[in-house]
DNA sequence: GTCTATAGCAGGATAGAC
DNA sequence: GTCTATCCTGCTATAGAC
């Protein structure tokens, strides 16, 4: 008659273990795996205490299933962005560093969805686990590789090393002002609104920009 | 007769209370609060498993004693090198970047006490507990106002809201490369070693400088 | 001050009814 | 597939001997 595993939730039909990753990821990211308990996650998923174990064997099957369903749709959908903008930015250094950090901060991901991304590849690269490898290898490489390819067009004389300096200081930039922002809002007494996140677009796409001009 | 606690350890005398300070700074840094208990905490310091709630109440009172004793000294020295650097260095904009540069990479602080002490910070910054005002006011606001005091002498038409945002920038990638050390290595190839760190200030100051000079 | 023993609780995982 | 009840382990914190 019904199915039994779709309910109504906020408006978003989702299955039992749909719910459980949405609801896991969010807290993943907050707290990290070791502050988060399956008794949280199942009750704010408003599931049965059993059902982690049921559907992913254990705790640290649901963290990587997070990885695999969710943070690599997330990371080809922002490849695939910085591609498209690569194409229609015009033909210049400017272009391709605007094209990554628009990409990563004004790209196909929700605000919530950056916020999350980003702390969960914070901590994986602070402190890897089975996930590290994954990331790596399906979402930074990638990625990276593209941006260095289309840096390399004009900026030939570069050389790898350097290169790769480069791409982990916008990493940085990026990855800090979606990490720390309680840091930040005490730092400038601003709130993460639309406004301010734009502003730290363009901020972050013109000190780079700069930075990197002047190491060729 | 003999002082029972102080004991030989690894050539440094260290008493009890000492001692869990500085085994648990090493793990608070590593694995965050909630990943380490206080059965590790006290078996790798070798002392009695009741010994935290003796000497500091709690394992939070010890997470607390961490900071008031030893990230707050490390904040001080760093704040003092910074200014020492001031002195020394050649009356320019790019004297401001890398007495900060150095101060911090290449400072008074071992590469050790270092990486703890940016893993802390950046804990605290993302998850901010109790710790977190005592570092804003008496480790951050402290150093960063000596720092934009300093640049303002060179770019005095830059707005308070850019220089902010420069300082987040600088420090952005400070904290990344001290705290991203798996991804970094597995980027660039290298090994942290004195050399690369050496490579890693070169950059920050190339890099953040131009980055700076764009902006004004 | 230091130790052992243990209270008291929360954690992940599982068994078995439905 | 879902639920409840429960096992067992590990945790923090404390009490009390020495």
């Amino acid at each position: 008659m019904f199915d039994t595993n779709v309910c109504m939730d906020n408006g978003a039909a989702v299955n039992v273990k749909e719910r459980l990753v949405l609801i896991a990821e969010k807290l993943f990211a907050e707290k990290g795996f070791n502050s988060v308990s399956v008794r949280e996650i199942t009750s704010k998923a408003g599931v049965n205490l059993g059902a982690i174990n049921y559907h992913f064997g254990s705790k640290k099957g649901l963290y990587l299933e997070v990885f695999r369903a969710r943070f690599l749709d997330r990371a080809r959908r922002l490849r695939g962005a910085f591609e498209k903008n690569l194409k229609k930015e015009k033909d210049s250094l400017e272009g391709v560093i605007r094209s990554l950090a628009r990409a990563i901060l004004c790209g196909p991901l929700t605000d919530e969805e950056r916020t999350i991304h980003f702390k969960l590849l914070v901590r994986e690269m602070a402190h890897p686990t089975e996930a590290f490898d994954l990331i790596t290898e399906e979402a930074l490489k990638p990625l990276l590789s593209s941006f260095e390819k289309a840096l390399k067009e004009y900026l030939p004389a570069l050389s790898e090393e350097k290169m790769r300096l480069v791409m982990l200081s916008v990493l940085a930039q990026i990855l800090y002002f979606n990490f720390a922002r309680p840091k930040i809002q005490a730092a400038t007494g601003k709130t993460f609104d639309e406004e301010f996140k734009k502003a730290l677009v363009e901020h972050i796409v013109a000190f780079s920009l700069k930075g990197i001009e002047g190491l060729s």
